[in-house]
DNA sequence: TTGTAAGCGTTATCAC
DNA sequence: GTGATAACGCTTACAA
């Protein structure tokens, strides 16, 4: 196959042909270039005639306008920066996955960036984005400060919204979940199953969704007249590693709690690997219901009981709005919270 | 907070300043454009004094080069473009994220394109993507055709890696996994436990990774004297609904298999589901064993022996293949195979 | 209905 | 060393 490349007048590429420019096209059409322009994008009255000339010649030579020329002439490039703390997580992945479906369908093309779980990874991804001229952003950020925020992307007004974690005071809109009624229906849940020393595996509380889900954790159990627990309340990374090693600590507590709720499906998994390890049985050594419902959830030993929702209508809705503030910059900022619905399975304690 | 909004005189947003350019540092510098440009890129003598100039000026307007203009005039955009089937899939996420980092460390950025298990779609996404002048193309292709693949991409000579699954005679290189050990292994592994009647769920066969594993599942039952029959071999789509479909129809056969080997996670998750479905359970009641580690695996009940990799080394291993080929248009071609290895667990009788 | 020309923000070539 | 000037490929007033 190598002998393929031989050719080499030229080009690295035997069979790069030129690629066609307007110009080009306008000439076998034997018009002017604004007047290709016209009839390509169907803008101003041409003769038909004119006009099927022109689509012919593009034709003819298999004519792509460059995205490049054209966005910096419009000042528009129909893409959208895409910023997750880490687009391996199937929460993400499918956020993304609904965003991307949704964008397509309005023409626009996604930038996909990766925080890595950092401060400066976002800043950087917003750096990188705007640098690109984004039309729009979509980001669950790792827990910017509004000023800092602002600081990046203040200059450029381009449009945001977040989703998973908000920035407050900045965007044109946020989705978020239900949080606070998610953990209620997770603690009620276990409190009817008989536990009082539930303990929490919290997420990182930089992130919306960490210190919103710890905080309707303590609600949820003062209203049950439990009195929340320090020693229960266990910060992690959003990763399995980090949970498994908090829940070993847990497990190691003179007086451990008989249940656990989980943050994440990242944290829930960690608490299932740490039972593992030590050769607990759920639920009958420890209880584990956890917020977010992984499409694995079930297969799960025990299966796993869960507060669930559609992680695709996360990216989808963040998209939506995306799309209505890109044609509009003026719209009043704007809020959607997925639902969320508990979903029993065995490591609580129901029946299989 | 609407309130903030006020503000009109100008542009939609309160804040826009109108961003610096080139010609704004320049001017401030007290230099031409030209000089401001090499300034800030490094390149050419300039006398310290003015580079200084330029650098406190383009500091001090918060300057941001337009990508754009840039690449434009440069013809290099220092993006690469990204083609999966499905970037919810935890492979595909993973190999993702891993081509990610290697092309950020290299300096360039990614564009995600999702192909939806389509020729359409991935034709779309090429297109997009070389509309875009994409420096460099990573795919993972759902079955395109040589030719089909070469219509697309033929003109512009950009540099396209392959990975998961790959077009013959097409591209500047490909990852690929050890396919046909793995699979061996899989078998081997059964036939060990005692089972004949081996069942494959294998997947679309438009994609090398679907093809390759079938092949390689037959010569691994023939070479351990086992003819692989018709209806045990159920071609699916690579989603756990269509495996879970197959499995029932596998497990009403009059002489239904004793094992069953899957293709990806995803199938060897359908194959669970059906189980489940059906009260029976596994071991006992059939074996599994799967193509591809989730990294849940281990949690599942029974936990799922399995093939393993590292998917994010596959993605990584692409991206460094396309940056040497980005770098170098005149290399020859190269294939990076990544290394599998069996993970024991129950699935398959191994005990616990 | 169509053409001319300016310009989007850079970098590259060539003078000075 | 540094500055004009001309692209890069497109869109869009403005003229004709």
């Amino acid at each position: 196959m190598t002998s393929l490349r031989g050719g080499r007048a030229g080009g690295s590429s035997p069979h790069r042909k030129r690629v066609a420019t307007l110009a080009d096209v306008a000439e076998i059409a034997g018009v002017s270039s604004s007047t290709a322009s016209r009839a390509l994008n169907g803008r101003g009255e041409l003769a038909d005639s004119t006009r099927a000339a022109v689509l012919e010649a593009a034709a003819q030579l298999d004519f792509r306008p460059s995205a490049l020329a054209r966005s910096l002439r419009t000042r528009t490039t129909f893409t959208v920066g895409f910023v997750v703390p880490d687009v391996a997580s199937p929460f993400y992945a499918a956020a993304l996955k609904g965003a991307q479906g949704a964008l397509e369908e309005a023409g626009y093309r996604v930038m996909l960036m990766d925080s890595e779980q950092q401060a400066a990874g976002e800043i950087a991804a917003l750096r990188t984005l705007l640098d690109h001229q984004v039309d729009g952003l979509l980001v669950a950020t790792t827990g910017l400060s509004p000023k800092r925020f602002d600081e990046v992307t203040g200059g450029s007004g381009t449009p945001c919204v977040f989703f998973d974690s908000i920035i407050r005071r900045a965007g044109a809109g946020s989705v978020g979940l239900d949080n606070d009624p998610g953990m209620r229906l997770l603690v009620d849940h276990l409190v009817e199953h008989g536990h009082e020393r539930i303990a929490i595996l919290a997420g990182s509380l930089a992130e919306t969704s960490g210190i919103e889900r710890l905080r309707a954790f303590r609600k949820a159990m003062r209203r049950r007249g439990l009195a929340p627990r320090a020693e229960y309340e266990r910060r992690c990374r959003w990763s399995v590693e980090s949970a498994t090693l908090a829940t070993h600590e847990l497990l190691e507590l003179s007086a451990p709690p008989t249940a656990v709720v989980a943050s994440s499906a990242e944290l829930a998994l960690g608490c299932l690997a740490a039972c593992r390890e030590r050769g607990l049985s759920l639920p009958g050594d420890l209880a584990l219901a956890g917020f977010d419902d992984p499409y694995f959830g079930d297969l799960l030993e025990p299966p796993l009981t869960a507060v669930g929702y559609d992680p695709r209508a996360v990216g989808r809705a963040a998209a939506s709005l995306l799309v209505e503030a890109m044609r509009d910059g003026d719209r009043p900022y704007e809020t959607v919270t997925v639902p969320v619905e508990l979903v029993r399975r065995r490591s609580c304690g129901c029946p299989g």
